[in-house]
DNA sequence: TTATGTATTACGTCTGTCGCAGTAATTAGA
DNA sequence: TCTAATTACTGCGACAGACGTAATACATAA
């Protein structure tokens, strides 16, 4: 499972990501992120929806009501050029990051009890 | 450059990094995650310090004051064992969300204006 | 005396996520 | 037929983390 703080800052994307080859709405985004995701990651109504807001808010994507008769009305998503820009920059920002945050990542032995002790010596508290 | 809610989640642990040898002090902290990520990444010191409040507060790590005589006083911040798990628990996630989000990045080619648009078609508003 | 670097703290704002709850429609089952 | 489950979306309020701005405090160099 994923905590949703280290998560946050790709919801955008992953939604993007899903629109890229087709117009999609809510319901089957939310499915989608948790089969792609394996169940690590489960989406929230709240958060995908606020999201689908600000997209369309900063012109990422645009909406229209679908014709569907029966079941309730969707609102499907259709991501735009400038949609398309954004996710692409965002796919080379999260290449940085995984070098930077990669950094500070030290192997699981060398960061246990054991080891990495040797500094604690100079507290002057 | 990082966006910081690309980053966020992560400040903690980059923190608790750099306190894994010895006890250190906000602005020195402050100061190695610029050069460590070859400032791709700059922590704002409100960050960095609210960051150090929560970490003490939750038990990773303990603070006392340095005796250096000249300069404004240095609260120094030694890592406990408590954040020490807490650190190694984070890293194991952040392998998760390489894998995860990485499910959601799509080569940069394909992503573009060219590609992608096969389902741009089923449109009925 | 002014500016610069070191080092920390206060206050208030903004954004994104979430919990909880509710609405609305269809289908399956007892 | 009543009920529950599934699909699909929305509203409201709370909260945490990051940030802008600014102040404080001390030392040193220009």
């Amino acid at each position: 499972m994923i905590s949703s703080d280290v998560i946050r800052g790709y919801t955008d994307r992953m939604i993007l990501y899903l629109l890229l080859d087709q117009p999609s709405y809510g319901y089957e985004i939310s499915r989608q992120i948790r089969k792609l995701s394996e169940e690590k990651y489960v989406m929230k109504e709240t958060t995908l929806y606020s999201a689908f807001g600000r997209l369309e808010k900063n012109g990422y994507v645009t909406s229209f009501y679908g014709n569907e008769t029966n079941g309730k009305r969707r609102t499907y998503y259709r991501i735009t050029e400038k949609g398309r820009a954004y996710y692409r920059e965002k796919c080379e920002e999260w290449h940085v990051t995984m070098e930077v945050v990669g950094k500070f990542i030290r192997a699981e032995a060398d960061a246990g009890y054991a080891a990495g002790r040797k500094g604690e010596r100079d507290g002057n508290d």
